[in-house]
DNA sequence: AGAATAATCGGAGCAGTGCTCCGAATATAT
DNA sequence: ATATATTCGGAGCACTGCTCCGATTATTCT
Protein backbone atom coordinates (compact mmCIF):
# COMPACT_ATOMS: atom_id res chain seq x y z
CA UNK A 1 0.00 0.00 0.00
CA UNK A 2 1.25 3.55 -1.07
CA UNK A 3 1.99 5.91 1.78
CA UNK A 4 -0.13 8.32 0.25
CA UNK A 5 -2.90 6.09 -0.09
CA UNK A 6 -2.66 4.82 3.98
CA UNK A 7 -2.61 8.37 4.78
CA UNK A 8 -6.05 8.77 3.05
CA UNK A 9 -7.36 5.39 4.32
CA UNK A 10 -6.65 6.13 7.97
CA UNK A 11 -7.70 9.77 7.39
CA UNK A 12 -10.86 8.77 6.11
CA UNK A 13 -11.45 6.08 8.80
CA UNK A 14 -11.43 8.91 11.65
CA UNK A 15 -13.36 11.04 9.65
CA UNK A 16 -16.16 8.95 8.93
CA UNK A 17 -15.97 7.78 13.00
CA UNK A 18 -16.72 11.74 13.35
CA UNK A 19 -19.40 12.06 10.93
CA UNK A 20 -21.61 8.60 11.41
CA UNK A 21 -21.31 9.57 15.47
CA UNK A 22 -23.06 12.77 14.50
CA UNK A 23 -25.77 11.63 11.63
CA UNK A 24 -25.69 7.88 12.15
CA UNK A 25 -25.29 4.54 9.73
CA UNK A 26 -27.13 6.87 6.62
CA UNK A 27 -24.46 9.43 6.84
CA UNK A 28 -23.62 11.23 3.55
CA UNK A 29 -20.75 9.56 1.64
CA UNK A 30 -19.82 12.75 -0.23
CA UNK A 31 -19.92 14.37 3.32
CA UNK A 32 -17.38 12.04 4.40
CA UNK A 33 -15.17 12.88 1.66
CA UNK A 34 -15.78 16.84 1.63
CA UNK A 35 -14.63 16.43 5.51
CA UNK A 36 -11.55 14.26 5.12
CA UNK A 37 -10.46 16.70 1.93
CA UNK A 38 -10.39 13.78 -0.64
CA UNK A 39 -12.20 13.28 -3.39
CA UNK A 40 -15.02 10.73 -3.62
CA UNK A 41 -13.69 8.15 -5.94
CA UNK A 42 -10.91 8.17 -3.22
CA UNK A 43 -13.30 6.79 -0.58
CA UNK A 44 -15.10 4.43 -2.67
CA UNK A 45 -11.80 3.38 -3.69
CA UNK A 46 -10.80 2.57 -0.16
CA UNK A 47 -14.35 2.00 0.85
CA UNK A 48 -16.12 0.32 -1.97
CA UNK A 49 -19.85 -0.10 -0.25
CA UNK A 50 -21.47 1.62 2.75
CA UNK A 51 -21.36 -1.57 4.68
CA UNK A 52 -17.09 -1.83 4.06
CA UNK A 53 -16.85 1.25 5.63
CA UNK A 54 -19.13 0.54 8.94
CA UNK A 55 -17.26 -2.71 9.14
CA UNK A 56 -14.08 -0.99 9.38
CA UNK A 57 -15.44 1.10 12.19
CA UNK A 58 -17.21 -1.95 14.04
CA UNK A 59 -14.49 -4.55 13.53
CA UNK A 60 -13.03 -4.60 16.58
CA UNK A 61 -15.77 -3.78 18.92
CA UNK A 62 -17.41 -6.70 17.02
CA UNK A 63 -14.16 -9.17 17.93
CA UNK A 64 -14.39 -7.60 21.36
CA UNK A 65 -17.61 -8.81 22.03
CA UNK A 66 -17.14 -12.58 20.35
CA UNK A 67 -14.17 -12.67 22.31
CA UNK A 68 -15.43 -11.43 25.58
CA UNK A 69 -18.66 -13.86 25.10
CA UNK A 70 -16.17 -16.87 24.77
CA UNK A 71 -14.33 -15.45 28.39
CA UNK A 72 -18.07 -15.46 30.15
CA UNK A 73 -18.55 -18.70 28.85
CA UNK A 74 -15.32 -19.85 31.05
CA UNK A 75 -15.55 -17.71 34.21
CA UNK A 76 -19.34 -16.49 34.62
CA UNK A 77 -22.08 -18.94 35.20
CA UNK A 78 -24.60 -19.52 32.58
CA UNK A 79 -27.25 -17.00 33.28
CA UNK A 80 -24.64 -14.20 34.59
CA UNK A 81 -22.77 -14.81 31.21
CA UNK A 82 -25.85 -14.48 29.12
CA UNK A 83 -26.90 -11.67 31.28
CA UNK A 84 -23.89 -9.51 30.70
CA UNK A 85 -23.44 -10.49 26.86
CA UNK A 86 -26.36 -9.33 25.63
CA UNK A 87 -26.21 -5.96 27.38
CA UNK A 88 -22.75 -5.61 26.32
CA UNK A 89 -23.83 -6.19 22.81
CA UNK A 90 -26.76 -4.06 22.58
CA UNK A 91 -24.61 -1.85 24.12
CA UNK A 92 -21.92 -2.26 20.86
CA UNK A 93 -24.51 -2.38 18.66
CA UNK A 94 -26.10 1.08 19.71
CA UNK A 95 -22.42 2.51 18.71
CA UNK A 96 -23.86 3.58 15.47
CA UNK A 97 -27.39 5.06 15.23
CA UNK A 98 -28.99 3.28 12.70
CA UNK A 99 -27.01 0.17 11.73
CA UNK A 100 -28.88 -2.04 13.47
CA UNK A 101 -31.24 -2.61 10.01
CA UNK A 102 -28.01 -3.64 8.02
CA UNK A 103 -26.77 -5.80 10.30
CA UNK A 104 -30.09 -7.59 9.93
CA UNK A 105 -29.64 -7.59 6.62
CA UNK A 106 -25.82 -8.69 6.44
CA UNK A 107 -26.71 -11.75 8.60
CA UNK A 108 -28.52 -13.05 5.15
CA UNK A 109 -26.37 -11.31 2.21
CA UNK A 110 -22.80 -13.33 2.04
CA UNK A 111 -21.70 -10.25 0.16
CA UNK A 112 -22.14 -8.04 2.68
CA UNK A 113 -19.31 -6.74 4.36
CA UNK A 114 -20.79 -7.12 7.82
CA UNK A 115 -21.46 -10.63 7.23
CA UNK A 116 -18.79 -12.21 8.69
CA UNK A 117 -18.67 -9.94 12.11
CA UNK A 118 -22.35 -11.21 12.04
CA UNK A 119 -22.03 -14.39 11.54
CA UNK A 120 -19.30 -14.37 14.29
CA UNK A 121 -21.33 -12.73 16.95
CA UNK A 122 -24.72 -14.74 16.34
CA UNK A 123 -22.29 -18.25 17.13
CA UNK A 124 -20.63 -16.63 19.90
CA UNK A 125 -24.40 -15.64 21.51
CA UNK A 126 -25.55 -19.34 20.57
CA UNK A 127 -22.87 -20.52 22.10
CA UNK A 128 -23.59 -19.09 25.40
CA UNK A 129 -27.61 -20.03 25.13
CA UNK A 130 -26.46 -23.15 24.33
CA UNK A 131 -24.82 -23.55 27.61
CA UNK A 132 -27.30 -22.03 29.33
CA UNK A 133 -30.00 -24.62 28.09
CA UNK A 134 -28.33 -27.32 28.82
CA UNK A 135 -28.24 -26.16 32.59
CA UNK A 136 -31.60 -25.44 32.12
CA UNK A 137 -31.66 -22.19 32.70
CA UNK A 138 -32.95 -20.80 29.37
CA UNK A 139 -35.47 -21.40 26.86
CA UNK A 140 -35.38 -24.56 25.10
CA UNK A 141 -37.67 -22.81 22.01
CA UNK A 142 -34.90 -20.40 20.85
CA UNK A 143 -31.90 -20.70 18.79
CA UNK A 144 -28.89 -18.19 18.50
CA UNK A 145 -30.77 -16.35 15.37
CA UNK A 146 -33.57 -15.45 17.70
CA UNK A 147 -30.68 -14.34 20.23
CA UNK A 148 -29.65 -11.96 17.47
CA UNK A 149 -33.04 -11.00 16.77
CA UNK A 150 -33.89 -9.81 20.24
CA UNK A 151 -30.58 -7.94 20.29
CA UNK A 152 -30.90 -6.34 17.50
CA UNK A 153 -34.49 -5.36 18.30
CA UNK A 154 -33.35 -3.93 21.34
CA UNK A 155 -30.56 -1.86 20.13
CA UNK A 156 -32.99 -0.55 17.55
CA UNK A 157 -34.93 0.61 20.59
CA UNK A 158 -32.32 2.23 21.97
CA UNK A 159 -31.59 4.32 18.44
CA UNK A 160 -35.09 5.78 18.67
CA UNK A 161 -35.32 8.77 21.08
CA UNK A 162 -39.00 7.59 21.85
CA UNK A 163 -37.77 4.53 23.79
CA UNK A 164 -34.35 5.09 24.16
CA UNK A 165 -34.89 5.84 27.89
CA UNK A 166 -36.55 2.66 28.33
CA UNK A 167 -34.54 0.58 26.24
CA UNK A 168 -32.15 -0.47 29.43
CA UNK A 169 -35.39 -1.84 31.16
CA UNK A 170 -36.71 -3.31 28.19
CA UNK A 171 -33.72 -5.15 27.94
CA UNK A 172 -34.11 -6.61 31.72
CA UNK A 173 -37.78 -7.73 30.44
CA UNK A 174 -36.42 -9.33 27.05
CA UNK A 175 -33.87 -11.04 29.47
CA UNK A 176 -35.80 -12.56 31.87
CA UNK A 177 -38.03 -13.69 29.27
CA UNK A 178 -34.81 -15.51 27.80
CA UNK A 179 -34.05 -16.63 31.09
CA UNK A 180 -36.09 -19.35 33.14
CA UNK A 181 -34.97 -18.60 36.32
CA UNK B 1 -63.80 19.03 -3.08
CA UNK B 2 -64.48 19.34 -6.50
CA UNK B 3 -64.88 16.74 -8.68
CA UNK B 4 -61.50 16.68 -10.76
CA UNK B 5 -59.96 16.63 -7.50
CA UNK B 6 -61.85 13.97 -5.30
CA UNK B 7 -60.99 11.41 -8.62
CA UNK B 8 -57.49 12.28 -8.12
CA UNK B 9 -57.40 11.84 -4.48
CA UNK B 10 -59.18 8.45 -4.75
CA UNK B 11 -57.12 7.09 -7.57
CA UNK B 12 -53.34 8.57 -5.69
CA UNK B 13 -54.83 6.63 -2.27
CA UNK B 14 -55.52 3.22 -4.58
CA UNK B 15 -52.04 3.65 -6.40
CA UNK B 16 -49.84 4.32 -3.53
CA UNK B 17 -51.65 1.38 -2.27
CA UNK B 18 -49.79 -0.49 -4.41
CA UNK B 19 -46.97 1.00 -4.85
CA UNK B 20 -46.25 0.84 -1.06
CA UNK B 21 -47.21 -2.88 -1.13
CA UNK B 22 -44.48 -3.47 -3.69
CA UNK B 23 -41.66 -1.23 -1.91
CA UNK B 24 -42.11 -0.34 1.20
CA UNK B 25 -42.92 2.99 3.10
CA UNK B 26 -39.78 4.32 1.58
CA UNK B 27 -41.53 4.11 -1.95
CA UNK B 28 -40.75 6.73 -4.32
CA UNK B 29 -43.12 9.39 -4.09
CA UNK B 30 -42.54 10.14 -7.63
CA UNK B 31 -43.06 6.97 -8.76
CA UNK B 32 -47.06 7.38 -6.85
CA UNK B 33 -47.56 9.93 -8.81
CA UNK B 34 -46.06 8.80 -12.78
CA UNK B 35 -48.33 5.36 -11.64
CA UNK B 36 -51.17 7.45 -11.10
CA UNK B 37 -51.01 9.48 -14.18
CA UNK B 38 -50.88 12.93 -12.03
CA UNK B 39 -48.45 15.71 -11.65
CA UNK B 40 -45.83 15.64 -8.63
CA UNK B 41 -47.15 18.30 -7.25
CA UNK B 42 -51.40 16.95 -7.00
CA UNK B 43 -49.63 14.01 -4.90
CA UNK B 44 -47.82 16.85 -2.70
CA UNK B 45 -51.14 19.16 -2.36
CA UNK B 46 -53.48 16.27 -1.30
CA UNK B 47 -50.63 14.55 0.89
CA UNK B 48 -48.33 17.22 2.06
CA UNK B 49 -45.81 14.83 3.76
CA UNK B 50 -45.27 11.00 3.37
CA UNK B 51 -46.68 10.65 7.01
CA UNK B 52 -50.26 12.43 5.43
CA UNK B 53 -50.04 9.82 3.01
CA UNK B 54 -49.38 6.51 4.81
CA UNK B 55 -51.68 8.00 7.79
CA UNK B 56 -54.64 7.41 4.74
CA UNK B 57 -53.23 4.49 3.80
CA UNK B 58 -53.43 3.05 7.72
CA UNK B 59 -55.95 4.59 8.86
CA UNK B 60 -58.94 2.25 8.87
CA UNK B 61 -56.53 -0.73 10.20
CA UNK B 62 -55.74 1.99 13.51
CA UNK B 63 -59.03 2.74 14.11
CA UNK B 64 -60.17 -0.98 14.18
CA UNK B 65 -57.12 -1.96 16.61
CA UNK B 66 -58.35 0.73 18.78
CA UNK B 67 -61.57 -0.59 18.58
CA UNK B 68 -61.01 -4.21 19.29
CA UNK B 69 -58.65 -3.15 22.00
CA UNK B 70 -61.92 -1.53 24.16
CA UNK B 71 -63.44 -4.25 22.57
CA UNK B 72 -61.43 -7.13 24.14
CA UNK B 73 -61.35 -5.10 26.79
CA UNK B 74 -64.82 -5.85 27.53
CA UNK B 75 -65.89 -9.62 26.61
CA UNK B 76 -62.14 -11.21 27.69
CA UNK B 77 -59.93 -11.87 30.22
CA UNK B 78 -57.22 -9.30 31.03
CA UNK B 79 -54.96 -11.98 29.79
CA UNK B 80 -56.48 -12.98 26.71
CA UNK B 81 -57.31 -9.67 25.73
CA UNK B 82 -53.66 -8.42 25.70
CA UNK B 83 -52.11 -11.41 24.50
CA UNK B 84 -54.79 -10.95 21.11
CA UNK B 85 -54.17 -7.42 20.81
CA UNK B 86 -50.51 -7.34 21.11
CA UNK B 87 -50.78 -10.17 17.94
CA UNK B 88 -53.07 -8.22 15.97
CA UNK B 89 -51.41 -4.74 16.64
CA UNK B 90 -48.23 -6.54 15.33
CA UNK B 91 -49.85 -7.71 12.61
CA UNK B 92 -51.23 -4.24 11.64
CA UNK B 93 -47.84 -2.43 11.88
CA UNK B 94 -46.29 -5.37 9.30
CA UNK B 95 -49.11 -4.26 7.07
CA UNK B 96 -46.45 -1.53 5.38
CA UNK B 97 -43.21 -2.54 5.21
CA UNK B 98 -40.93 -0.16 7.09
CA UNK B 99 -43.19 1.78 8.65
CA UNK B 100 -42.40 1.05 12.30
CA UNK B 101 -39.62 3.65 12.18
CA UNK B 102 -41.85 6.17 11.52
CA UNK B 103 -44.85 5.29 13.71
CA UNK B 104 -42.25 5.58 16.41
CA UNK B 105 -40.98 8.54 15.42
CA UNK B 106 -44.41 10.06 15.11
CA UNK B 107 -44.91 9.23 18.32
CA UNK B 108 -42.83 12.21 19.72
CA UNK B 109 -43.50 14.67 16.97
CA UNK B 110 -46.89 16.25 17.28
CA UNK B 111 -46.89 17.93 13.59
CA UNK B 112 -46.59 14.54 12.54
CA UNK B 113 -49.59 13.15 10.45
CA UNK B 114 -49.51 10.05 12.22
CA UNK B 115 -49.12 11.12 15.70
CA UNK B 116 -52.69 10.99 16.66
CA UNK B 117 -53.39 7.40 15.46
CA UNK B 118 -50.19 6.23 17.24
CA UNK B 119 -51.10 8.06 20.74
CA UNK B 120 -54.69 6.63 20.42
CA UNK B 121 -53.35 2.94 20.01
CA UNK B 122 -50.76 3.10 22.77
CA UNK B 123 -53.52 4.64 25.41
CA UNK B 124 -55.94 1.92 24.15
CA UNK B 125 -53.19 -0.63 24.41
CA UNK B 126 -52.46 0.77 27.91
CA UNK B 127 -55.45 0.28 28.97
CA UNK B 128 -55.58 -4.05 28.46
CA UNK B 129 -52.35 -3.61 30.14
CA UNK B 130 -53.48 -1.95 33.56
CA UNK B 131 -56.83 -4.15 33.69
CA UNK B 132 -53.74 -6.66 33.15
CA UNK B 133 -51.67 -5.32 36.08
CA UNK B 134 -54.60 -4.70 38.54
CA UNK B 135 -55.55 -8.29 38.18
CA UNK B 136 -51.80 -9.25 38.76
CA UNK B 137 -51.63 -11.12 35.51
CA UNK B 138 -48.70 -8.44 34.00
CA UNK B 139 -45.73 -7.12 35.24
CA UNK B 140 -46.09 -4.12 37.05
CA UNK B 141 -42.77 -2.35 35.65
CA UNK B 142 -44.04 -1.66 32.28
CA UNK B 143 -46.18 1.27 31.02
CA UNK B 144 -47.96 1.83 27.57
CA UNK B 145 -44.66 3.02 26.32
CA UNK B 146 -42.84 0.35 26.84
CA UNK B 147 -45.99 -2.13 25.48
CA UNK B 148 -45.49 0.30 22.20
CA UNK B 149 -42.09 -0.41 21.90
CA UNK B 150 -42.81 -4.05 22.28
CA UNK B 151 -44.87 -3.97 19.62
CA UNK B 152 -43.06 -1.87 17.02
CA UNK B 153 -39.56 -3.95 17.88
CA UNK B 154 -41.67 -7.00 16.86
CA UNK B 155 -43.24 -5.65 14.20
CA UNK B 156 -39.80 -3.84 12.89
CA UNK B 157 -38.80 -7.46 13.55
CA UNK B 158 -41.66 -9.04 10.92
CA UNK B 159 -40.53 -6.81 8.29
CA UNK B 160 -36.75 -7.93 8.16
CA UNK B 161 -36.01 -10.94 5.96
CA UNK B 162 -33.39 -12.61 8.29
CA UNK B 163 -36.05 -12.29 11.18
CA UNK B 164 -39.64 -12.42 9.73
CA UNK B 165 -39.74 -16.04 9.87
CA UNK B 166 -39.17 -16.66 13.34
CA UNK B 167 -40.75 -12.97 14.59
CA UNK B 168 -44.50 -14.95 15.48
CA UNK B 169 -42.13 -17.26 17.57
CA UNK B 170 -40.65 -13.72 19.03
CA UNK B 171 -44.19 -12.35 19.56
CA UNK B 172 -45.01 -15.48 21.94
CA UNK B 173 -41.75 -15.35 24.00
CA UNK B 174 -42.14 -11.59 25.20
CA UNK B 175 -46.14 -12.01 25.17
CA UNK B 176 -44.93 -14.47 27.79
CA UNK B 177 -42.35 -11.99 29.45
CA UNK B 178 -45.05 -9.23 29.83
CA UNK B 179 -47.53 -11.76 31.34
CA UNK B 180 -46.67 -12.68 34.74
CA UNK B 181 -48.94 -15.58 34.53
C1' DA C 1 -75.28 30.35 -23.09
C1' DG C 2 -71.17 32.68 -22.14
C1' DA C 3 -67.97 34.97 -19.12
C1' DA C 4 -65.61 35.50 -14.65
C1' DT C 5 -63.47 33.26 -10.99
C1' DA C 6 -61.46 30.29 -8.09
C1' DA C 7 -59.74 25.79 -7.43
C1' DT C 8 -56.81 22.37 -9.33
C1' DC C 9 -53.30 20.56 -12.20
C1' DG C 10 -48.65 19.19 -13.75
C1' DG C 11 -43.96 19.49 -14.26
C1' DA C 12 -39.74 22.41 -14.43
C1' DG C 13 -36.29 23.36 -11.14
C1' DC C 14 -33.33 23.12 -6.86
C1' DA C 15 -30.50 20.77 -3.81
C1' DG C 16 -29.31 16.66 -2.31
C1' DT C 17 -28.15 11.43 -2.70
C1' DG C 18 -25.35 6.85 -4.24
C1' DC C 19 -22.23 5.30 -7.39
C1' DT C 20 -19.12 4.98 -11.81
C1' DC C 21 -15.62 6.22 -14.63
C1' DC C 22 -11.44 8.11 -16.42
C1' DG C 23 -7.93 11.83 -17.37
C1' DA C 24 -4.56 14.03 -14.37
C1' DA C 25 -1.32 13.91 -10.65
C1' DT C 26 2.14 11.54 -8.05
C1' DA C 27 4.79 8.07 -5.40
C1' DT C 28 7.86 4.43 -6.28
C1' DA C 29 11.24 1.66 -8.84
C1' DT C 30 14.79 1.64 -12.17
C1' DA D 1 16.09 11.64 -14.15
C1' DT D 2 12.92 8.81 -16.35
C1' DA D 3 9.36 5.44 -16.71
C1' DT D 4 5.56 2.99 -14.78
C1' DA D 5 2.05 1.76 -11.99
C1' DT D 6 -1.07 3.48 -8.34
C1' DT D 7 -3.71 6.68 -6.57
C1' DC D 8 -6.36 10.77 -6.82
C1' DG D 9 -10.41 13.74 -7.49
C1' DG D 10 -14.43 15.28 -9.40
C1' DA D 11 -17.49 15.53 -13.50
C1' DG D 12 -21.52 13.05 -14.72
C1' DC D 13 -25.70 9.96 -14.53
C1' DA D 14 -29.85 8.66 -12.57
C1' DC D 15 -32.37 9.05 -8.83
C1' DT D 16 -34.63 11.30 -4.52
C1' DG D 17 -37.83 14.86 -1.68
C1' DC D 18 -39.98 19.00 -2.10
C1' DT D 19 -41.42 23.90 -3.85
C1' DC D 20 -43.31 26.95 -6.82
C1' DC D 21 -46.06 28.93 -10.36
C1' DG D 22 -48.05 29.42 -15.15
C1' DA D 23 -51.60 26.85 -17.58
C1' DT D 24 -55.81 24.39 -17.36
C1' DT D 25 -60.39 23.33 -16.04
C1' DA D 26 -64.61 22.89 -13.06
C1' DT D 27 -67.87 25.65 -11.09
C1' DT D 28 -70.69 29.74 -10.38
C1' DC D 29 -72.90 33.89 -11.68
C1' DT D 30 -75.17 36.97 -14.84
Amino acid sequence: MRADAKKNFDHLLATARDVVAEHGADASLRDVARRADVGLGTLYRHFPTREALLDALLRSTFDELTAKADELGKTSSPTDALTIWLRDCVAGATQIRGITPLMMTAMEDPESALHASCVTMRAAGARLLARAQDEGSAREDLDGGDLFALVGALAWLGDLPATASRAGHLLEVVTSAVLTR
